[in-house]
DNA sequence: TTGTAGGCGTTATCAT
DNA sequence: ATGATAACGCCTACAA
């Protein structure tokens, strides 16, 4: 069943059911009632994909992640689905790509986004296309938005992680505390991008301004970012500096709880001893006694704000490209008591 | 740069190149090698669009739940999502829509899909689809799998909620508990679907099966499922019957974790006073102190056996439905010590 | 092995 | 207000 056998029952031709499925032209008000009748009889659909060939435009807006299955990374989902729909805007669907964590799978993602003209927008999260990608979607003329990471040439919306983890450490400082370690990613690597390293420096810059000083011995590196990397965070730091005397795990919350589980085990009182800061507010930092405290990520925000310019760019096509960086909150929770 | 642009620089046909493109009928090697390097030159990737109006299907697998951003959707996505990967079968791209709980955004999301040819097969995570997109569906042979819910006509993949709770119930029993309160969703609604009501069912044929006996005093409705709901279950079941000794929380763990915290609150002991197990299995509940005991639910296989029925289908074009049934695991841990 | 011609279901243009 | 005709970019019998 195709526009034309709709057009057959209506005894017109296709063309005008085309237009009043567009509301495209003019069309007697009779015609236009009697069209509409038979395809909500018919439970008739236009092709999707016919559509868009005739267009040259794909009509949804991509999201692309190296996976879906995350609490950070369905929050930013949600915000940008609930923005979608908010706007009254639904008939753009959104339809979400991920990487597995392959470079070659995301390669081949973008350009199949790019080149198969399938989006109107993309919406990236913590990944950056190539540069064939890149230039293919400049060429098509399809709007980048990249969250958390930063390429010429694409709007990016980021957090303020410097000022976060400033924020943070500064808290720590203020409440008395002399002996503030670090536990964070790998930095220094173009793949893990410069979220790692911008925490790095807030922190530095906080215990600096506090008039203490940064020590190696509180530093402590994470790969995976894990529950149990946590643990053995805090094993490893004590080990090299028992005074340690309060953590800022910009490395995340799970991990923090990990540092928290394990504190607890060996009979370490939070924040009495030990003091925690985490990075992100996933469901579970409110869930644990002591509450955990951390830099809460404006995930929500972040998404809405990524559909809002997606919907602008391919809308008004400004080419003006727009860098916005949003500020990191601070919850207090027990845990920094 | 359309198909016949890449003929001509390569001193081809289009019908060459499309052949090369889908590895379809016999092209010498000198010229496949000519074509192929010339479109890797132009990163050439055809348009999805074109390539499916003329196929006629969608090209790929549509994945339907009410959200994204719950740790339950999203570790079946995962599965699903594995899966598409593991199998080597990526040229099938994995679209998800979201119906953000609104009935009206489900008809318009599954009518978009079938009759729109989107998708060469659908899963569905937990919700209906009406009656006329099932016609639907079934008109344009598009494969249904429902997930946590079942519909004649469709294949369907179910957790065993029955024997998930005779097994939790059994174990409180087992351990010496004699009032064993259940905290359960809705039953009796259409929309709600069967398992409020088949928990319960194993719930009572636990109690019945242990020589002890169902009370309504022991019985708490939610409907949110959340971690506030949760907290005053604990409450109201305490001011109507104070035995309470333990509480099987059908609710999902979410809303147990609740009853944990009211339950530190107010002093009692856990599992010394009330033992607890809860149900799905969140990441957080192997975070809290005590370790939340619950009936895990196989969502990751739940996710993997549907993306490979998706398969078996659209590729196939088998017509019988099939009724999947897993059994749950039930996860000992401290608050049913 | 390669090319010609027609079809997929839309939308867009330009008459009528 | 409506319709005839072409265009979108791809796929695929069938003919060469």
């Amino acid at each position: 069943m195709n526009i034309r056998d709709i057009a057959k029952l209506a005894g017109v031709t296709h063309t005008t059911v085309s237009k009043i499925l567009n509301n495209k032209g003019s069309i007697s008000e009779e015609t236009k009632k009697k069209v509409l009748a038979i395809i909500k009889k018919n439970n008739f659909y236009p092709s999707e994909a016919a559509r868009r060939t005739s267009l040259g435009r794909g009509g949804e807006i991509a999201f692309v992640s190296s996976k879906y299955a995350s609490p950070f990374i369905s929050m930013v989902l949600e915000g940008v689905e609930n923005s979608s729909y908010g706007t009254g805007k639904y008939e753009k669907m959104l339809s979400t790509y991920s990487t597995r964590g392959s470079s070659e799978i995301k390669d081949e993602t973008f350009m199949k986004i790019a080149s198969g003209r399938l989006a109107d927008a993309v919406i990236v999260l913590a990944l950056k296309p190539n540069e064939d990608a890149m230039k293919e979607f400049k060429k098509t003329g399809i709007p980048v938005i990249l969250l958390e990471s930063r390429m010429k040439g694409a709007d990016s919306i980021t957090v303020d992680n410097v000022s976060g983890a400033y924020d943070a450490v500064s808290y720590l400082a203020g409440s008395g505390r002399k002996h503030i370690a670090i536990i964070r990613g790998v930095t220094g690597n173009e793949e893990v991008g410069p979220v790692p390293h911008d925490r790095e420096k807030g922190y530095k810059k906080a215990v600096t301004d506090a008039g203490l000083k940064a020590d190696n011995n509180l530093l402590e590196e994470v790969i995976e970012y894990t529950f149990e990397e946590g643990r053995e965070a805090l094993d490893n730091l004590l080990a090299r500096n028992k005074k340690t005397d309060s953590i800022f795990c910009a490395a995340g919350d799970m991990c923090a709880l990990g540092v928290m589980q394990r504190a607890q085990e060996l009979g370490i009182k939070i924040p009495q001893d030990i003091s925690i800061i985490g990075f992100d507010d996933i469901p579970a930092a409110s869930l644990v006694k002591p509450g955990l405290a951390t830099v809460k990520q404006p995930v929500y925000e972040l998404g809405k704000k990524a559909f809002e310019m997606a919907i602008d760019h391919a809308e008004n096509r400004l080419l003006d490209t727009v860098n916005v960086v949003i500020k990191p909150e601070l919850i207090i929770r027990a845990s920094a008591g």
